[in-house]
DNA sequence: CACAATACTTGCTACTAACAATAATTAACA
DNA sequence: TGTTAATTATTGTTAGTAGCAAGTATTGTG
């Protein structure tokens, strides 16, 4: 399990490149199962917390371009899942309200999604768990730092 | 940076919700300097170490749709970095050759790739890398088990 | 030999992404 | 205050992508 590696970068690059994949077939496997698309799933679940956000911050969480969220945030609107408000202080901007129907959607896809998440875990031994959430978090940091700086 | 953990499962999923999301602009970058795109990217990594082999192959490592590599693969070829040739024992069966301009992209890729992962990791202390590869592999594994039990 | 199975391609249709153009509103400031 | 610039979100358009079903060619099987 602990042997030597002497090229870690190409044995990260692998690694990576595998998970991505996966963890891509898994978003899509839960999306799935909520009847909604990848894209929707995101946009739900950059509320996080929040019951109601204004669309741009919106576009900041999502990195989606304004026009693919428009359209996203169009359909999840005729399904009943949220409604847009425009804002009174400032009539550009427009709030999205997620309905009853939205934040149920939203406690459900979390839900899942950690579930998912658990099993996962269960299947690494628990005192692995401490490094690999801190190795996560330093490869997020430095992944953030090289995006930032390669243009 | 070791504290206690009390909902790994959530931060797990917190983490892996946002590495997904730059992973996938990492490799969008990548692409986009190759001048490729990302499903090119996978399909051209799919070689590996060949420099040849069958589309169904190449359909099994990417897991894209089989008419999804077709198109893939006519532009791959239009754009001279590879031939397609009829397998001569098996007339139905096509053997996808790198060309010469084929090969050269996939060393410039893997090495831009590695090259990638390596600046990621000079942002994490050397003595966390051997438990970071670790923890993606084991986690990688308990992954696949997932996907592959559920559905 | 007839029929099923395999390997890949093509046609079609719906979906997605991204850019530019537009509309509505607010900010800046001379 | 009036004009111009900037912001916020939407729409039009166009090119690209995904996926299914049908099609072609070939091989395997009873």
């Amino acid at each position: 399990m602990f042997k030597q590696h002497p090229h870690a970068a190409a044995e990260i690059a692998e690694l990576t490149f595998q998970l991505l994949a996966d963890c891509q077939e898994k978003e899509e496997r839960l999306a799935a199962t909520l009847k909604i698309h990848v894209a929707e799933f995101r946009c739900i679940r950059a509320f996080r917390g929040d019951r109601s956000l204004p669309v741009k911050t919106l576009v900041e969480r999502t990195t989606l371009s304004g026009s693919r969220l428009t359209r996203i945030l169009s359909s999840l609107e005729k399904r009943g899942y949220l409604q847009r408000v425009i804002d009174t202080a400032d009539r550009r901007s427009i709030t999205v309200h997620l309905s009853k129907k939205g934040i149920d959607l939203a406690q459900r896809l979390e839900e899942r999604y950690i579930q998912i998440h658990q099993e996962i875990l269960n299947g690494i031994p628990k005192d692995a768990h401490a490094t690999l959430i801190s190795g996560l978090q330093n490869m997020l940091s430095s992944l953030r730092k090289w995006l930032s700086t390669s243009r």
